[in-house]
DNA sequence: AAGTCTTGGTTGAACTTTCAACTGGCTCCA
DNA sequence: TGGAGCCAGTTGAAAGTTCAACCAAGACTT
């Protein structure tokens, strides 16, 4: 990079109220305001894609993630992470979920503290109905978008910041 | 499974359920995922290192918008695209920074119509304390995590994103 | 076997975001 | 000059999310 320069990550802070830090570079700070805006629009436009099918992009991971696992059902806190949602959020989303019909939850035998969401017919066969449309969005408005070298870049990018160890 | 697979961008639908469409392949998959949980990390980290100041990432992005901007005002449906929020939220967002003195509201002269938003020194303060901490984060949790390189990558990548057109 | 600690999940209230309706000012054209 | 239509911004209720407190069951300790 080259030197650093007094800004808020962005616009130059008056001579005399520098900050002494690393800032961006200008280029960083194009890069990562492309980021923002463009992570923004992109979900907007897959929310608006899955809204005619009356979910969201929460919802559709959820139903993914279900229906991709053995007897298309996961324990509640299994599934939060795997969705990236909070327990609570979780519970309240399958709490809808289940009033549409789309999930439902049984007592996990095993553990009777643990609870299943499993993915009803209903639900599977609204997740067969959107994801056509959802994947060619995806396409569309990402992966062409990008250009299969980028993407592939980006998976490795994202795979990194996975990577960063934080102290949660 | 490696090349274009029945699939719900994910897992295998059952073989008599196969939808006609072009699926993501299993690298494509991946990395559709990593950015959807990674970037989904990367927001849950910026907004904990805010929470410390009180704001939040959407909050902060008004903060930085204002600064760089000629008398550190702008015109509400402006900073809404800017900071992209709807008018609405901007509305609601602008009203609760308002009560913590962050911003003030005046009447534009030119456009009845119209309403800067308007940094107060308090703002301008808040603005300068978090950001070295904010800034840090980015670095440590986004551009080094990544590299430089990829870093860039990933500016133009999502530039591609916001370039592709859209009938909104 | 009791005591404590941890984990899985829910609850409800507080807060934020969305949605649709609305006010009032600008524009343009007859 | 007086609509018709559009643009800027707000409003309040509905929907969704977060937060902290909570209950119940497993696990570990003695």
């Amino acid at each position: 990079m080259s030197t650093a320069e007094a800004s808020t990550t962005g616009g130059a802070i008056a001579a005399d109220d520098r900050v002494q830090a690393r800032w961006l570079t200008a280029e960083q700070q194009t890069a990562w305001r492309n980021y923002l805006l463009g992570a923004a629009r992109l979900s907007e436009r897959l929310d608006a894609d899955l809204r005619k099918f009356g979910i969201d992009l929460g919802e559709y991971e959820i139903l993914v993630t279900l229906e991709e696992s053995p007897g298309r059902r996961v324990r509640m806190s299994e599934l939060a992470d795997r969705v990236h949602q909070s327990r609570s959020r979780l519970t309240h989303t399958i709490a809808r979920m289940e009033k549409s019909n789309l999930v439902v939850r049984t007592m996990c035998p095993s553990d009777r503290r643990g609870v299943w969401a499993q993915l009803t017919p209903t639900g599977f066969d609204l997740l067969k109905s959107a994801a056509p449309s959802h994947v060619a969005c995806v396409r569309r408005n990402f992966v062409e978008a990008v250009g299969e070298q980028d993407f592939a870049v980006l998976g490795r990018a994202f795979a990194a910041v996975l990577a960063v160890e934080n102290d949660d």
